[in-house]
DNA sequence: CTTGACCTTCCTGTGACTGGAAGGACTATG
DNA sequence: CATAGTCCTTCCAGTCACAGGAAGGTCAAG
């Protein structure tokens, strides 16, 4: 089973399976003419993987529930953790964005948004003030969540 | 005002206050030793940055409500639309972590999360199957001992 | 004069890929 | 057999929004 034949039954694209040969997740094997040969257990394994990038594990996160996989031995709770840890990371990320909606929709719904220059969305993105009115002012921003950018 | 007053007033790193000179969104002066002078409006559009990162706008959703907010003659409706249009993307954002939290929250009560290699979160990644049971094997013995992590 | 804190530029690394170029391999057709 | 087209290979660069660190210049205090 060559490169192209395993993208259309994983549904991953042919460069994030070779990605994935890189950073050492699955590691096919090469025919004569050079072109890799994937075994029933590397689809599988890259099935698995898709599952898990689907539910936002992180790639590390994916290596260790792979490891845990292949682990007969294994214990249940080392799964648990986690996927309790991952779960906890889901939850922190929806509630910042829910503050975020929250601000940003009263912000949307005070603006009439016509074609009158008056804004408070961008009233309040200049801390409460008009555009370009310099005065002085100390800013607070010290309560802004270091929030990491979805891709 | 140097660069470490002005990440003090506004909470930026100056990392990000050279990066955002760097692409362009900010414009310091310069005094004769080299280092960056910064005037209040400088700042302000700082300050007006951090506030829209920190509503998850992204950089040039950024650019385009600081070009607005410099623009006495602005529609209201230009800046709303920008506004609407991040709101819908952080709700797809918000939907998506909130099916995985779901789907994980549900596998993972369904472990008992004990020392026994039974777990239904790795049979649910695996698509139901149990683990490492997959038919067939390679025709050829070479690499069949595999699977090395590398560092 | 030395120390230490601050500033500068430049380069590299992050996560998880994606796009593209250059070139070899395979398949089908004339 | 030649050729066209599609697949495969490797390698390099780019993405986003910075962060870390090296090498070196600047400034105020002791």
């Amino acid at each position: 089973m060559i490169i192209g034949d395993v993208a259309e039954r994983t549904g991953l694209p042919a460069k994030t399976i070779r990605y994935y040969e890189d950073i050492g997740l699955i590691t096919p094997l090469r025919g004569d003419n050079g072109y890799r040969r994937f075994r029933e257990s590397d689809v599988h394994k890259l099935a698995f993987l898709g599952r898990a990038r689907g539910l936002g594990f992180s790639i590390e996160e994916c290596r260790d529930l792979l490891a845990l996989w292949e682990d007969r031995a294994r214990a249940s709770a080392d799964v648990r953790a986690i996927a309790e840890e991952h779960l906890r990371q889901i939850g922190v990320k929806i509630a910042e964005l829910s503050a975020m909606k929250e601000t940003l929709s009263e912000l949307v719904h005070a603006c009439h948004g016509d074609h009158r220059p008056d804004c408070p969305i961008l009233n309040d993105l200049a801390g409460g003030r008009g555009p370009l009115v310099c005065g002085d002012q100390a800013t607070s921003l010290e309560g802004v969540v270091g929030f990491t950018h979805p891709a």
